[in-house]
DNA sequence: CGATTTAATGTAAACGATTACATTTCAAAA
DNA sequence: TTTTGAAATGTAATCGTTTACATTAAATCG
């Protein structure tokens, strides 16, 4: 059903069928009443790409995400959804797995569908090749989660946050601490929360040398567990992001230990679902949804004539700590137990 | 950049260019490589509106889920993507929040943007306005987790699920044994489950009245928790799905019951991340992202001239269970202590 | 070598909307 | 009544592709 026909069955031109969605108040209250009717009972629905291709503008916002089967890029979607449905637009998310290539295969399909802008997180701002061609074709971006001087970002302060929690654990009696965290080169955020785990630690003068780095994708609950029979073990673990925090409190399990009385686990994110868990998750906390939000907003903003989207528009917003039940005072063991 | 420019610099016709991309075997080999090596200096990408609206094919699949913040459609979408990938189709994803009305903006929206069919989850195909309007507008559709007997479905049994695993608490000592369910009037699946519950229990002569319906948002701790302060209470829970068994596992604790050895918790769903919860998880489970590449796939099939789209090619896939650790033999306890 | 097939390329008409511009209608003003 | 301007509507070009059809060039054959 296109334009074309409703205006011959309501006995109009296509002109007049188009203002009466269009530019309501141009057309005669008799000839809208009329047209909609018609319009109505034939089940009339613009055809988007005619009207993309003719005006130029898709209405669509493009969302590149690394998955959302982590659940803090899903909260994070949902802000943008939100936000951007608000603001009159559509999103069309795609998925990375974050993996380089698929970032670039993303970028294209979006290029091609022609996105107004994006909203993105890259494994790193640095090294990603699709950045670099967002850049080059001066398409409207912004980064989430990712932080970098030279782009627009919004995210949290990463290597405060961890430095701080560092500092909360020593303040709980906790030497031994150590950091488990996702691959580094994989994710800037990685990177910036093992800088501020070492910067912490090195502060207080603590040794920062327990850290492991598992894959993204693989459970790793055993080489979680392997680190815990190290003697001597961690008594607290920083956990890069909340999934591995899960697995970490997991892996204590399996190797006999409680969380918390034997051991602390930390995560990063706040994902809603750590609320819920027994014990219940203390975690860093972003705040995922608004990180979402405010993304589009500002994508929004540029799209309507707003100021340019440059680094100076980056919105570094508050992280915050839930307390949770898997952290708590450092026993007060020899360290021949550990 | 378009293709009229990529033709100009090349020194051919559009026609020509057009050909490189979509019959490269029409075109001779030196040209061909020429237009190429234009094309991509140039940073040529094919517009897709105007590819749709002249090839009346969009290659693109729309999706409508209730939410991503529950993995278990997250982890369905993820099978989803695949799929379509894998065929040559890309994905247009719209959430509903459990809302009809919302459902019926998702289906306008993706009708409006061309795509060739569409997977979707609806909370109720009996009363699903949405649906109503693809079946009008004969677009090739298939739901996922829904059951109907007029409409191509892919999914698993639950009813029968559920009385099973009544049957194997039962087995397990279970006598009193109570139903956390979704809203019912939220989502067929939910209702589908709680018949499977009432027969389960009714076979086994016992009482299947302890039911507590819960809205699916919010999140229900504080009321489950009330059911199990109610005397006699449940030795086990049956939850219609994993999140509601994690928060059930939470009520618990709050009730300062431990599970599994005061109450035997289980799911719905499996859900990845139960697997590395402590206590892992007992739920039934559902090959999430088979239940997505299924129903690509059959949508996949009826686009290139398949079979047509009626209920008789609905799919309903095995189940199965996962033990878990939070589901156990029941208490030897008087009822004087329950 | 001319005729005829085959391969390579080009021309121009769609697809379904929007919109600048042209035209018609009609009421108010002269 | 004629003029004038505003309001309502219509006509046709355009967006960037694909593709049927036309044309040209090259190759094959008698």
């Amino acid at each position: 059903m296109n334009i074309q026909e409703v205006g011959r069955q309501a006995g109009v031109s296509v002109a007049t069928v188009s203002r009466v969605f269009n530019l309501p108040d141009k057309v005669s209250p008799t000839t809208r009443a009329h047209v909609e009717q018609i319009a109505k009972s034939l089940g009339y629905l613009p055809n988007a790409s005619a009207r993309t291709l003719r005006t130029q503008r898709s209405r669509v916002l493009g969302v590149v995400l690394p998955t959302l089967l982590n659940p803090v890029f899903a909260e994070c979607l949902d802000g943008i959804a939100s936000s951007a449905t608000a603001a009159g637009y559509a999103i069309l998310p795609i998925t990375t797995d974050y993996q380089l290539e698929q970032e670039d295969r993303a970028v294209n399909l979006l290029l091609s569908s022609n996105v107004e802008g994006m909203v993105l997180v890259v494994s790193n701002p640095d090294t990603s090749l699709a950045l670099a061609r967002l850049v080059e074709t001066r398409t409207p971006y912004v980064l989430a989660y990712n932080r970098h001087p030279d782009h627009p970002c919004v995210s949290v302060d990463s290597e405060r946050a961890v430095a701080e929690l560092v500092a909360r654990l020593a303040g709980l009696g906790h030497r031994r601490i150590a950091l488990v965290t996702g691959h580094l080169a994989s994710s800037d955020r990685a990177l910036q929360r093992s800088r501020g785990f070492r910067q912490g630690m090195q502060v207080l003068g603590l040794d920062a040398s327990q850290v492991l780095e598992v894959p993204f994708v693989s459970t790793a609950i055993s080489q979680i567990s392997d680190l815990l029979e190290r003697k001597p073990r961690a008594t607290a673990l920083v956990c890069s992001n909340d999934l591995l925090a899960i697995r970490s409190i997991r892996a204590a399990h399996v190797a006999g230990l409680s969380v918390p009385r034997d051991l602390s686990v930390v995560g990063f994110d706040g994902i809603a679902l750590g609320e819920d868990l027994t014990p219940m998750l203390s975690t860093i906390t972003q705040p995922n949804a608004d990180i979402g939000r405010h993304s589009v907003a500002l994508l929004v903003q540029a799209l309507s004539g707003g100021a340019a989207l440059t680094s100076n528009v980056s919105l570094s917003l508050d992280h915050g700590f839930r307390q949770g039940e898997s952290c708590a005072q450092a026993a007060l063991l020899p360290n021949k137990f550990l």
